[in-house]
DNA sequence: GATCGTCCTGTACGATCGTCCTGATCGTAG
DNA sequence: CTACGATCAGGACGATCGTACAGGACGATC
């Protein structure tokens, strides 16, 4: 059943890898097959050969990619202590991101190409709805009030700061600001 | 001075009107010379007499379209007595845009675009620093503590909740979370 | 050692890309 | 009436696009 199928795998992977680097530093649509297969040291048949088409290729990679960060995130507040915290634990694990970085690019790529086109916003959707749902949650355990909608805002909140980020000087208070989303 | 010269300029305010319209449906790198000038009435080779290069059509059109977009937003503001109700009438004017509307991808897609194209960023950078700086200006008149990280965390708000806005139910309740920001 | 399935290479197809160049059109000034 | 200048049409260039297809390499199976 799997005789050089590791290497398959592995070759697959390597295709996956190489489209959530592409999507952030070429934009979405400007990833070709050539391009794809290049970075991932194939020739551009094997691309078809693994996949039936390069959006595939890019639908995957960018769930993949979301869903891991998604989750990420959740650790950071279910593991902190009060909402307050919370906050300065996002902020601070978005102080890696610079919003010319490859996630905060591939997010916003991601959402973009959903608009035009079905199943990646179907799946997309979810993903934002669950984390939001989770969020909000989590917001209700800790006394929150109106916790769907500030799980929304907070939401957001973070893909609009990532997306200014590179737009003008950031101010230090925004933690003191954002604290009163949760207050 | 001006024989046929007028008509020129009218031809020239189709490609940019085109461009605006085409950026959000196919996406800034998917928007092509032929495409751009069947939409705009004319052949191909009108756009490279009018303009330099594809990208200068896609650039002069996003930035005149998000200026005005801009100011029309700084009298929404300036036109409010106090921060809540300027809140209100923010998210009531933002009623307007379901994040599949021309004008909220534009945004996005322009900011994307800007992180691949210097002039585009200091250009993009410019109008948006502004905003923010008009924005603080007033809530500081207002007594809002920390305007400028305020007015930060307002505008990539916006911007977030644009985005976010097709991914999920949409909260009746974001007028009163968003409050809090200006309290 | 022949057969088979998996994986990959090489090549080809028509379509579209951005850009440039040549020449037609046409109102206007001399 | 002629000459001019601005505006546009049409065609051409090489490059790249997504995808398909035929065949080779190669380890596993019998």
């Amino acid at each position: 059943m799997a005789p050089t199928a590791k290497q398959g795998q592995e070759v697959r992977q390597r295709l996956l890898a190489a489209a959530a680097e592409l999507i952030p530093e070429r934009g979405w649509s400007a990833v070709s097959t050539r391009i794809l297969a290049e970075r991932a040291g194939v020739t551009p048949s094997v691309v078809h050969y693994h996949f039936s088409s390069v959006q595939d290729v890019l639908t995957e990679a960018a769930i993949s990619a979301m869903r891991q960060v998604l989750t990420t995130t959740d650790e950071l507040f279910t593991s902190a202590t009060t909402p307050a915290v919370a906050i300065d634990a996002l902020l601070a694990s978005i102080e890696q991101y610079d919003g010319t970085d490859p996630m905060s690019l591939l997010f916003t790529e991601t959402y973009l190409a959903a608009t035009r086109d079905e199943r990646l916003h179907t799946q997309i959707a979810g993903l934002v709805t669950d984390f939001r749902t989770r969020l909000a949650d989590w917001l209700t355990i800790h006394q929150v009030v109106e916790p769907a909608a500030t799980a929304a805002v907070l939401a957001a909140t973070i893909d609009g700061l990532l997306l200014h980020r590179t737009l003008g000087p950031e101010s230090p208070a925004l933690t003191t600001v954002l604290r009163r989303l949760v207050s």
